[in-house]
DNA sequence: GCTCTAGTGATTGTTAATGA
DNA sequence: TCATTAACAATCACTAGAGC
């Protein structure tokens, strides 16, 4: 019988991601939910989050009950005979608090609750990660992996990435063992940036299927938790038969990136764009008003805006002092993507070429602010000191730059620790122009 | 409609354990 | 010894519902 196995980073009584907060019933997420939440890696969306440890000789009667309940109920399978760590979120931690609280009311302090349970902790605590445990465990001795064997499966499959022009560029075997479909998605995507050395690329930028290495036809998408479902039967049978798993990525939007990259080399010497390493001061106005044309040296890295592209005319009010001939050439769309093709990579390595062409830069093209001087533009503007500055950090956690800014969600601005609806619009509309 | 109270979610404080 | 972390306890803030 299939369990769901309980991962630390999830609420154990209502498996809300302790990391993104999202009901992991309804969706999915691909936070790493085998970490611990402590209070270093906390995150905006779940402020706080409460590890447990559960002692069947120690834990009152209710608090057992209480674990029992959601072990049962989301068939956990841990041998409730044994401690075990979890954590709650703080909709669940309270009720369980309380359990506690209450059978003090009959009443022993706290304290010497916690006495007594220190002195009868001993227990098989020792695996620190703890944050799996089943009866199988308990049956199958004490091999470290048994907890996850019932779940857990290792695939091997080969990765293609297939361009969207139809050319399969890349193929490698690759072998990961898994228990959900965020795993093994979030493993794809590993491969996908180790392959095609690109950490920018995200989910949203290729769509992913599976199938036989030999059958024929497009595969089935896998996308969702009834994909999985079918992946894994499919996949058991293929691993009967001694046949490969063939795991395809089609990459999204490679047709405007081709055309782009055509462009761009056509024009190489009109278009640079400087992400990092415009001078500052004197020319912070000249960067605002650039419009953010790039010069191609490396592969796509953000292609995000697939999915949330901006509205055409906006895009086109906001390239003011940009040659109307160009604008006329490239569609707002289309300098998305030149943007979007600028690495901070090709920065390193450009950047005395870049800084001789600084003349260029401030004549014939556009260029991108750095966040640590967008943020200062928008303090300056609004008059606010160091405020906007502060969010440097934040961003810089997330690898988040100017020309993703116009793309992020408020969410993903929370998470960068941008927090208030009237910072996040600020700064999405001082970042359209860097689009 | 108002007030009171219980319930709930969230935050903060305290203490022991641990590691540098 | 001091700083950090984990675990637990206490408290605050808000809301809904009951009673008047």
């Amino acid at each position: 019988m299939v369990k769901k196995k309980y991962k630390i980073g999830t609420c154990f009584g209502c498996q809300k991601c302790l990391y993104c907060g999202i009901d992991l019933e309804k969706d999915i997420c691909k936070c790493k939910k085998a970490v611990k939440p402590t209070r270093k890696n906390r995150t905006v969306l779940v402020k706080n989050a409460f590890p447990r440890a559960f002692d069947p000789t120690t834990s009152n009667p209710k608090q057992f009950d209480f674990v029992k309940n959601k072990n049962e109920h989301f068939q956990y399978g841990y041998d409730l005979t044994k401690s075990i760590q979890f954590s709650l979120c703080t909709k669940c931690n309270s009720p369980y608090q309380r359990l506690s609280n209450s059978s003090n009311l009959t009443r022993k302090t706290g304290r010497t609750k916690r006495a007594e349970t220190t002195e009868v902790i001993d227990l098989e605590t020792g695996s620190s990660e703890v944050s799996t445990v089943t009866q199988s465990e308990s049956k199958h001795n004490d091999s470290e992996n048994d907890d996850d064997d019932e779940l857990e499966m290792e695939i091997d499959y080969k990765l293609v990435i297939k361009q969207a022009d139809g050319s399969a560029l890349l193929a490698k075997n690759y072998s990961v063992t898994i228990s959900e479909l965020d795993e093994f998605l979030l493993a794809i995507q590993n491969n996908i940036t180790a392959l095609l050395k690109d950490d920018e690329i995200n989910a949203n930028d290729y769509n992913i299927s599976f199938k036989s290495e030999k059958a024929q036809g497009a595969g089935t998408l896998l996308v969702d938790v009834c994909d999985f479902k079918n992946f894994r039967l499919e996949y058991v049978k293929l691993a009967a038969a001694k046949r490969t798993m063939l795991i395809l990525v089609t990459m999204k939007k490679k047709e405007k990136l081709v055309k782009r990259k055509k462009k761009e080399s056509n024009s190489d010497d009109e278009e640079i764009i400087c992400d990092e390493l415009i001078p500052k001061g004197g020319n912070s106005n000249k960067i605002l008003k650039l419009n953010g044309l790039a010069t191609v040296k490396e592969p796509p890295t953000h292609p995000s805006f697939g999915y949330t592209h901006p509205s055409k005319n906006r895009s086109q009010s906001n390239l003011p002092q940009f040659s109307n001939n160009v604008q006329d050439l490239i569609n707002p769309i289309f300098s998305t993507l030149l943007q979007a093709l600028v690495t901070p990579h090709f920065l390193q390595q450009s950047s005395s070429s870049l800084t001789s062409n600084n003349s260029i830069v401030s004549q014939s093209s556009q260029s991108i602010p750095s966040m640590a001087e967008f943020l200062r533009q928008i303090d300056e503007a609004e008059k606010t000191e160091d405020y906007y500055f502060n969010f440097l950090e934040g961003f810089e956690k997330q690898r988040i730059r100017v020309k993703h800014l116009s793309k992020l969600n408020d969410t993903q601005f929370e998470i960068c620790g941008v927090t208030a609806v009237g910072d996040i619009e600020t700064i999405r509309e001082v970042a359209q122009k860097y689009k």
